[in-house]
DNA sequence: CCTATATAGTTGCTACACCAACTTTTTCCA
DNA sequence: TGGAAAAAGTTGGTGTAGCAACTATATAGG
C-alpha cells in the first residue's frame, strides 16, 4: 500500500480538531474559560445539577477529566458542587450566580464561533461531515 | 439561534479525533510509542534528518511540543540528535538503527488502522470530507 | 444480613498542546 | 561591520486526556 504521511485521514481530522480548538481557546480566554471548562458550562446551561458522571458520559471523556476540570470550575467561582441525597457517592453541578451570567455572554460566542466554521459549507455538506464521522466512530467501536 | 450541545460541528469534529487518538493509542502502546511520538517517526521514516523546525511546520504543532516529543524519542533510543552543521541553531533528528527497525513494524499497524477507519467509506466521501475539512481550516484561518 | 461486586469520585502518572520568557546563533541593514 | 531583529531550541506554567490504584458508598445474592 505504502501511504505516505499525507495520507491518513485521521492525520487530517486531527489537525483541523486542533485548529480549531486554538480559535474557540482564544475566543474564550477573556472570559478566563477553557475550551473544555466551556463544553461543561454548555452542558450545565442547559441542565443545571447534573453530576460527574452524568457529564462524563455526554462529554465522553474520561471521569478523572471531568473531576478536575469542575475542580477548576469550582475554583473559579463558576459553580458549586455537593453531594447529592439520592446518592451520597455523586456530586451534582450547580451553576452559581455568576455562572449563569456568563452564559449569556459566551452562548453567543460560541455560536457565533460555529458559524465562523460552517461558513460556506452548506447544510448537506454538514450532514454528510456527521454520517462520515459517525462510520468512523462506529468503525472503531468506542462505543461513544 | 440557539444551538443544542449536540448542534456544534467542532464537538462531533473533536468526540471523533479523541475516539480515533484512542483507538491508534492502543494499537501503539505495545511498540511503546504514543500517538504524537509516532507522527514524528511517519515522517523520519519517510525522510531521515528533519530539523525539529521542519517537523514543527510539517505537524502544525508548536515548537516546544515537538522539542519535548524528539526528547522523549532520543531516550528511547529510537532517534538521535545532532547539530545542525549548516545551522547550528537546529537539530537533526536521525533514526537509529532501532529506530528503522521499529518502522518495519509500526507502518502497517498505522495501514491497517487507516483501513479500520475508512471501512465502508468511498474515495469520495473521503474527498468530500477533506474538502469541508480544509473550508474549516480555511475559516478560522490558521494559515496551516 | 452481610459479604462480594459495582459505582462515583479522587490522586498520581505519562503524554500532549500552547504560551511566555529565555539562550544561542544567524541574518540583515543602517 | 556592529547592533537590532529574527530564528531554533529549551524551560516553566496551565489545561486537557486517559490509565491504574485508591476511598467511600450502594446494591445484589447466597
Amino acid at each position: 500500500m505504502n501511504l505516505g504521511f499525507q495520507d491518513y485521514i485521521s492525520i487530517k481530522l486531527h489537525k483541523t480538531d486542533l485548529n480549531l480548538t486554538n480559535e474557540i481557546k482564544s475566543r474564550l480566554e477573556p472570559y478566563n474559560l477553557a475550551p473544555e471548562q466551556n463544553l461543561i458550562m454548555m452542558l450545565l446551561w442547559e441542565e443545571d445539577g447534573l453530576t460527574q458522571n452524568q457529564l462524563a458520559q455526554k462529554l465522553n471523556k474520561d471521569k478523572t477529566n471531568v473531576a478536575r476540570m469542575a475542580s477548576n470550575l469550582e475554583k473559579k467561582g463558576f459553580i458549586t458542587r455537593s453531594l447529592s441525597i439520592e446518592d451520597r457517592r455523586s456530586l451534582k453541578l450547580y451553576l452559581t450566580e455568576e455562572g449563569k451570567q456568563l452564559g449569556e455572554k459566551v452562548i453567543p460566542i460560541a455560536e457565533e464561533f460555529n458559524d465562523v466554521v460552517c461558513n460556506g459549507i452548506t447544510n448537506e455538506e454538514l450532514m454528510e461531515l456527521e454520517r462520515i464521522l459517525n462510520k468512523m466512530n462506529k468503525n472503531v467501536d468506542q462505543p461513544k
